[in-house]
DNA sequence: GCTACAAGATTGTAGAACAATATGAGGATG
DNA sequence: CATCCTCATATTGTTCTACAATCTTGTAGC
């Protein structure tokens, strides 16, 4: 409990120097949050590479990376493209992703005692209910990922950090947005950070793959909404 | 049900065209599976660049790659280097391997009985066997290889198939060879098929999960011979 | 409407060049 | 002898150019 003035990289003013491909990875990945980039979205070399003013080098670099993260689609000779996911990978993204959760949760919920970051969570919950009553979704989005950082930094297990954030949950989140998932996730993270601070990794698990459970049909109603009348073959 | 002859890729002769990225990539691999390339090895883009005759993108993208994969880490201005995990670290992916696998092997089982690959399972089993009879190491990486791959196939989830290799196991398997665990690979890997067969997904997440603790056990009595006296802070 | 072909756009790849940074060798100092 | 400092060197970070390979699209002809 020292009291450094908040080491969780809360805007540092500039001395963090990143390479070009992180830059453009990021950035990539919020112009997709922000719905700036849809899947299926094409993406030219040139183009980017004018656009974020650097070489074509460091474009195929990050696009690499994004791939990597399940972000984008690469296939040779073609352009590269944000990931579509149709029906059947949608439901196969949220089984990984429902696995995952539940072994993070209970990572977290075993490693909860020891962890500085557990008022991460707390403070992540706190955000999330703010921004809701607001509804500012952009500090929604910004509470989201403070909850799943804080979820990971407590488990400590660095293969599920580096993991986590492959999974194609990404793109789900940027396709279906609603009130009611927004209602979801606050009531889900609420629990599942509960069962962490009470340290029953059981409970944490079990809450976590449900909370993927509520996400599945919140998505499966949306999908239906939009695609409902075509002959879905 | 057309009967083309197997298109499950089993040596056409070399029409594939593939990328020098996707050579280098899984020529690395590879070299990391036949021990030429040990964890903590360092990687040099020009060296590389000249061994594989090509250039210095190349490599790079390539990295980019690998280090998605989990086999190198990359850090600023330091070159590449072959992932190296401490002790700690290997714990950590095994978690996520045991979780995964049981993932990978209940999602099997729920679809062996509509899928075209279980003879491809049945037929890494016996490769197995055969491997260990023989004492043919190459074999077995072969075998063990196949039916990784006959699991994903069966399974069909393809965001499984897209990040079950990107779990560190790559490294453990390199770093960790032993008469001992070929024979728990071998004994596993047939009850893991004998699940699937019997279309039980509980049994087949349960054998997987015991599969990947005795593969911890092992990897924790090799460690320990190796640096027992020593103190391991 | 459809096919075939040609033109253009885009990616795949190598290489040169230089800046930025890490590494290690050697020397100075105590 | 140990330690610290400095500097030369190796290596990566990055952009640019160039051209081949391939996909895509538009157009002409049927």
């Amino acid at each position: 409990m020292e009291h450094k003035p908040e080491t969780t990289d809360r805007e540092i003013s500039m001395p963090v120097i990143t390479s070009s491909v992180d830059k453009i990875a990021s950035t990539m990945m919020e112009y997709l949050e922000a719905g700036r980039l849809v899947p299926g979205q094409r993406l030219i070399e040139t183009e980017l590479a004018a656009q974020f003013g650097v070489g074509r080098n460091a474009i195929r670099e990050a696009m690499q990376r994004l791939a990597a993260r399940g972000v984008v689609d690469l296939s040779r000779h073609r352009s590269a493209a944000i990931r579509k996911l149709d029906h059947a990978e949608l439901h196969e993204v949220l089984d990984v992703a429902g696995a995952m959760t539940g072994l993070a949760a209970s990572t977290a919920a075993r490693h909860a005692h020891s962890s500085p970051f557990t008022g991460e969570m707390t403070s992540a919950v706190q955000l999330l209910k703010e921004a809701v009553e607001c509804q500012d979704d952009e500090l929604f989005s910004k509470a989201r990922r403070q909850f799943y950082r804080a979820l990971l930094l407590i488990g400590g297990n660095r293969e599920i950090q580096r993991l986590f954030p492959a999974i194609g949950m990404h793109i789900i989140y940027s396709q279906f947005r609603s009130t009611r998932m927004q209602m979801i996730r606050l009531a889900d993270y609420g629990l599942i950070h509960d069962a962490i601070y009470a340290r029953d990794p059981v409970a944490a698990e079990a809450i976590s793959r449900r909370h993927v459970e509520n996400i599945r049909g919140e998505v499966g109603r949306i999908y239906k909404q939009f695609s409902a009348p075509s002959s879905t073959a």
